[in-house]
Order: structure tokens, then C-alpha cells, then sequence
DNA sequence: ATACCTGCAAAAGCTTTGCACAAGG
DNA sequence: CCTTGTGCAAAGCTTTTGCAGGTAT
């Protein structure tokens, strides 16, 4: 199984019950089932392949519920959302990982992350620049893997 | 008439003219007409509000061929395609544009463009190391902008 | 008990596609 | 002429919404 990372599940789990707690939202086990999920995943998946996934494993959930979610632990940090270049949101868990961008293959989808510490400075510097408070970013470099790229797209 | 740019409409033409050419492609008049609707603005639009300022120009023209062309435009580098965010995609002109980046306020969708060569070091620098060509890149900051926003959106 | 949440299906919104007709080369 | 491009409408896909029933608190 693929939970091995920085953070084991149940912290994670302690963590959105505790955002739950303060929304005085409600602690429904499909919310918890997701979160799951999504942490035994190590990939950047859209909201689709979550729900096959999900129902797949004879768990019964909705898309609504799905989608509902997803936004849920975006809000609570929880869960990065991202626009590859098409019109198809992807998500990955965010927890315990290092502040990364993408690289993103336009032959094959292959996805690699990479960190810079110059977007941080670049961020600090136009925001004072432009007088703008800002709060998140997002930072993808297209191009292709030389050599290896097989078009598995 | 909003075409005071660096490069003029003829210019322009003369650019697409010549791709069309090379590609084998027809000099369609929506072909031309997009393009010339496109230089005469300066902001970021989408596919629909392009085809809506056509039609209130009584411009005949479908959208499958708004869609068309903005492709072609962006093959041929003369149209910008961006996402910021929303699944909804945005285009800009971009002949004689330095390249930039941008700043969008969460708050009133207020867009603002700058430049930093930082960019591109770290484009250079993480294709290298991690065996990429990189062709392109996107980068977005969000946030909001102190004071002066007017929640328009 | 009573909001809140879920499932389901329908609707919405952007984009693509199929087909018949038009027109560029 | 022949092939590419266009208009129109329908279909496709992802995401959102409405509503009735379920369930956490």
C-alpha cells in the first residue's frame, strides 16, 4: 500500500475531523472514505477516475458527493487542485509535502514535480510590487520527456 | 480603434498570411476577421465573448470556427490560450507582447501582467536537471488586491 | 428533532463533432 | 473541380444543482 509518506493517514484523519469540528460540520463516514482514498493514491487524479475508484471497491458514494468533498479538503489544505492545460481539474493529496510545481510532458501526460525557491521570491516580490496580498500560485512548464516518451497519452 | 499596439494589424496579417501559406491552409475572411477582432482588444477574453462581440458587430460567424481559428491562432503563436483557474479558457493576442506572466485577484477577477527573468532561469534550470525540453510554461499568482477591490466579478 | 448531507438524475456550461453546403485554390 | 472550411445544431464531457430521503448531532 501506498500510505508510506510523511504523514500517516490517521494524522491526517485527526486533522479533518478537527476542520470539521470548528465548521461544526458534519463527520459523515463518505467524507472520511474519500480522504482515504485520496491519501492511498499517490498520483494526480481527476474527480472521475476518484469516483470509478472509489465505486470499484464496492464503496457506494455519488459524484456529487465526490465533487462536494474534493472542494471540502481543498478548503482545509488538505487537497491540491490543478488545470493541466485542458479543461480537466486534477487533484493530489497536499499534506506533508513540500510546496511543489509541475512539469508536465505534452506527449505522453507524464507528470513530474519540482521545487524552486525563486517562486517564492517571485511571489513576494510582485505582490509588494503590485500591491497585491497574494495567496497561492500555480506554476506548470509544458514541454516533453527527451528520448523516453513513449505517447502513452 | 484600439490597435496602437507595437505591432500593427498589417504586421499581424502579414505573420498569419504567411503561415496560412506555409500550412497549405485557406485565407478564409473569418480567418481574417477573428484575427483582426482579436488585435483589437487588450484584454482577456473567452471563446464566447468573441464570438458574441462578432455577432453584435453583425459579423456572420459560427462558433465552431471561432474555436478553429483561436486554435490555428495558437498554433501559429499570434493568440495566447491561459486557464486561470476556472475551467473556462481565456485567450490574449500576444505578437510583440513580451512574454509575462499574471496576477488575479480571487476577489473582482482583476488581471495583471508582469514580468520576471526568474522565470525562465527556473524553465532553463528544471529542464536540465530533470531531462525535459521545455517548451512552455504557465505561471499565475493568486491573491487579492488590498484595499481597492470592488468584489465586480 | 432538525439541519445538514447524500444519491440520483437532470441541467448547465464550455467545447467538439457531424453533416450539408459554400467557396478558396 | 476538388478539397478544405463554414454554419448550424446536436452531442460530449466535466461540473453543478434540485429535490427527496437519510443520518449525524
Amino acid at each position: 500500500m501506498a500510505t508510506n509518506t510523511i504523514n500517516n493517514i490517521e494524522e491526517v484523519k485527526e486533522i479533518f475531523n478537527r476542520h470539521l469540528t470548528e465548521q461544526k460540520m458534519r463527520k459523515t463516514p463518505e467524507r472520511y472514505a474519500i480522504l482515504e482514498e485520496i491519501y492511498s493514491r499517490n498520483d494526480h487524479f481527476d474527480a472521475e477516475a476518484l469516483y470509478i475508484h472509489m465505486k470499484t471497491k464496492n464503496y457506494r458514494v455519488s459524484r456529487a458527493t465526490v465533487y462536494n468533498t474534493l472542494d471540502l479538503l481543498v478548503t482545509c489544505d488538505l487537497v491540491k487542485k490543478h488545470q493541466f492545460g485542458d479543461n480537466l481539474a486534477k487533484y493530489e493529496k497536499s499534506l506533508g509535502y513540500r510546496q511543489h510545481d509541475h512539469l508536465i510532458c505534452n506527449d505522453c501526460g507524464k507528470i513530474v514535480e519540482f521545487c524552486d525557491p525563486r517562486v517564492q521570491q517571485i511571489k513576494n516580490m510582485m505582490g509588494d510590487l503590485l500591491n497585491f496580498k497574494v495567496t497561492s500560485h500555480s506554476l506548470n512548464l509544458y514541454g516533453n520527456c527527451a528520448g523516453a516518451c513513449e505517447k502513452t497519452k
